[in-house]
DNA sequence: TTATCATTTTGCCACTCATCAAAATAACGC
DNA sequence: GCGTTATTTTGATGAGTGGCAAAATGATAA
């Protein structure tokens, strides 16, 4: 029992799971969309929702190439629901959630095939996080 | 606030945490007291309580060479109340918990210097962990 | 079957963390 | 002040973890 709220504690623990989580809110997505919007490696998302799926806190539907993860609706972890309550109650004005959502819509204005091969990429400039995020980001030439 | 968020999470996504706080929904404690409790070291129990308080989760109490830990009333952190209702709201009818309550009845018999000078040994025969407690756990004689 | 693509798994590394033992603080009593 | 006692802090250590790169797996298409 400890255990078992252990594992679903920890598990919303980690700011990116936490980031997962708010983004599945608008629906189920697939592994390279997260991936996209967090800008992780594909391995690390996985094992990300792996992890969310462990604690019973995310459910996983495969189509073809894709997988889709979405909220979880049957628990079978009896923590998972509380914990899935909080979480969608909180930080829905936290900067970098909104920013994750402000990506997820372009995110969502890619076709899946698209998106899986160029990565964050798809989305065109000014959503690359490692140069000129922070500064005024005008490359217009 | 994801950081503030993760805080929080991140102290209650420990057992020993967890049981500490399931302790102080009977009142405030003294470290002393949670310490013999949880049969963990002084300086463990101190860095847990140290953890939940940067959290939020608990409020600190100085009474002369004793500190007592009690739950926060007044959170300075926005997701504590949460999380700590959450945490009220679970675990109930855990084993841990339910022995860890069973023994603070004992602990409560004790007075504080006893205590807090004999530490575990102060509840007498039958309450060493590191013996006999998944055995029988007869000594009669 | 073979090639291709999305996802998962596996090493690996840096880092965090729970724990203990011991030293350092804090607070009392003398 | 000095000694005692409760708590906190400080290394030290072993276990666990998030991240990436790359290999392995699953699944489609040719």
């Amino acid at each position: 029992m400890l255990e078992t709220f252990e594992t679903v504690a920890k598990a919303v623990a980690d700011p990116s799971r936490v980031r997962i989580l708010k983004l599945l809110e608008g629906g189920e997505l697939c592994v390279c969309q997260i991936t996209a919007v967090l800008d992780l490696t594909a391995g690390t998302v996985s094992k990300h929702l792996a992890a969310l799926k462990t604690a019973g806190l995310v459910q996983q539907r495969r189509d073809g190439k894709w997988a889709y993860y979405r909220l979880a609706e049957r628990a079978f972890n009896p923590y998972a629901p509380t914990f899935l309550r909080l979480v969608g109650a909180a930080l829905d004005d936290d900067p970098t959630v909104a920013e994750d959502r402000r990506l997820l819509a372009r995110v969502n204005a890619v076709p899946l095939a698209v998106l899986c091969h160029q990565g964050r990429a798809a989305l065109g400039p000014g959503c690359q996080v490692s140069e000129a995020t922070a500064a005024g980001n005008g490359e217009s030439s």
